[in-house]
DNA sequence: ATGCTAACTTACCAATCGGTAAGTGGTCAA
DNA sequence: TTGACCACTTACCGATTGGTAAGTTAGCAT
């Protein structure tokens, strides 16, 4: 018998990646089950509705990120962030699948209904950002909008890279890659240093 | 007989409400008719398929959001990139379709298949960018990154503002609004001026 | 050996999907 | 008056949807 845990988050991942490219109502179970190569009812075995699914991505999501926000812990708070923000994109690049998940649950999100798992995250980098010089000195809703800003950018400059490279070649979007990690470093030192 | 345009355009606007909300693959045929007060096959009349009205949406849109770019026109081109970003957002909270039909559209592009419809709008604030004095010093490269970014910021903070709100309260969403004029002034003014 | 449970499978279901075919009723030019 | 055309309807189609029911198989404790 296979390990119940392997079986259980390699049908996560699966579902991560679909979900990821055609949304919730762009991806069937058959599609899942096929990708996965077992039949449909072994993942309802696991997780009862699509939706329990689906709510499953979004929750190792939350942890992946959050996770993947600590592996850049740095003693200086500001170099934190700039290190993150920096290293997401990077990351982005090679495989946008979590960047375009969350732009879709945002969409998604049917604001009471399903409740939003990065919460958590998102409370991390504010913790993060207050402990910068500059951000101490500013209120904890100035600096929700500040990190709120810069995960918006950098996550729909991820979801536009393709059609921006169809639109003016691969080499402009090359380009602007260069510039949102400038972008990123100018960000990170006005808001954070004082 | 009824006016041909008007029902079509009819239809245009209730598929888009009805794409921006739950996205191509979340809308059916069945759903658009009910919306319109008509059969199914009404608008497989004007459009041969779902595609083709999602298309025709999309053409629309474009359209209008150029609409609204002109609309905005000022003899500074820098006042004239600030005033129109400002009023974008004012709009979209008010009424977020257009924002979140082009996320959706961003995400759901093939790349290739479907060809991009906003170029034009993009290219002409562009234009408008180079016209500033501190747009014109760079490269066309850097302007259009420069503007990707500040759309992205946008349109993203529009559609995570009821997510914001939910997980924050909704006076907290207000000050994120607050915080992104600010923003979009800021911004303006330092790409711009020289 | 036996029974229990976890991890599946095949078979099946009503509902809905996008789309086709064949009209129906009204308007308008001739 | 007629005939063409347009906007639209009802009826229908095979395919696919999410999900249920009822086995089947393998490992493991007793």
């Amino acid at each position: 018998m296979k390990p119940s845990g392997d079986a259980k988050s390699a049908y996560i991942a699966v579902a991560t990646r679909r979900f990821a490219m055609d949304g919730f109502h762009g991806t069937s179970l058959s599609h899942l089950a096929k990708d996965a190569g077992v039949s449909k009812q072994a993942l309802l075995h696991f997780f009862k509705t699509k939706e329990a699914l689906y709510a499953a991505t979004l929750t190792v999501l939350a942890e992946r990120m959050m996770q993947d926000l600590i592996a850049c812990r740095h003693a200086d708070p500001a170099q934190w962030l700039s290190d993150y923000f920096t290293t997401l994109c990077q990351n982005a690049y090679a495989d946008p699948t979590d960047m375009r998940l969350v732009v879709h649950a945002l969409l998604d999100s049917d604001q009471n209904a399903r409740k939003w798992p990065l919460r958590p995250y998102l409370d991390e980098l504010i913790r993060i950002t207050s402990d910068t010089s500059g951000g101490r000195a500013k209120e904890v809703s100035a600096q929700l909008a500040w990190v709120s800003q810069m995960i918006g950018m950098i996550q729909y400059h991820i979801i536009s890279v393709p059609t921006v490279s169809g639109m003016y070649g691969a080499d402009t979007a090359t380009v602007l890659q260069v510039e949102m990690v400038k972008r990123i470093e100018h960000a990170v030192h006005e808001f954070c240093s004082n």
